[in-house]
DNA sequence: CAGGCGATGTCCT
DNA sequence: GGACATCGCCTGC
């Protein structure tokens, strides 16, 4: 079954840990991938120096401001994409960042989009390298993902998530006394994380 | 095997 | 003009 809005629009640090053990699923032309969500991140908006939306609305965050169980996706380092599901209370522009998957379905795809190493490892475990796997883009921003229709959606499979860790954000030295924050989030002992 | 660094483009000051 | 929620290659132990 589909999570729906209304999963998004509680306490986004709740959201971001029962976010784990569900899977992300993308329709595309070359076939469905699919990857459960085993890495996260919050980011609180405007209480959150490391949070893109700490800055504001712009053309880049607006998502962020406007819907809630929606496609964030940006450009970072001129390469890659990082892929997020706006989040929170109506009003917080808040959202969560996945940062890693265990591929369950379609693997063959994502390794292809991924150079054809044939390392499963390889192939979500980092923010920009689940977007490439999962063939997200910025062409996917602000999709709805609360329906079937977009072909882009998150399940929940009834998978039972063990232990969780709660540590600090990866990348996010710039925010000052927010970097020291304990808002990232993985299934301890799952193979398939970016970082320990 | 750890650490350094270059790639590359958009955002914001 | 500087910085960036990354990745993978290259080096040197």
């Amino acid at each position: 079954m589909i999570l729906e809005r209304k999963f998004y629009m509680r306490d986004t640090l709740i959201s971001a840990k029962e976010l784990l053990g569900k899977t992300l699923v993308h329709e595309t032309s070359e076939g469905t991938t699919k990857g459960i969500i085993v890495e996260t991140e919050a980011y609180l908006g405007k209480k959150d120096r490391a949070a893109h939306a700490y800055k504001g609305n712009t053309e880049r965050t607006r998502v962020l401001f406007s819907s809630k169980g929606c496609s964030y996706v940006y450009l970072i380092y001129g390469i890659y994409c990082c892929f997020n599901i706006s989040s929170g209370p109506a009003d917080n522009p808040e959202c969560i960042l996945i940062r890693a998957l265990e591929p369950v379905y379609g693997i063959e795809i994502m390794d292809k989009r991924r150079g054809g190493k044939g390392n499963i490892y390889n192939l979500c475990s980092g923010p920009g390298k689940l977007s490439e796997a999962m063939g997200i883009t910025r062409d996917e921003y602000g999709i709805d993902l609360t329906c079937r229709e977009s072909g882009f959606y998150v399940e929940d499979t009834g998978i039972k998530v063990d232990k969780i860790k709660e540590t600090t954000r990866i990348g996010v030295d710039y925010a000052g006394e927010d970097a020291a924050l304990l808002y990232r989030f993985y299934i301890e002992g799952n193979k398939f994380i970016s970082r320990k």
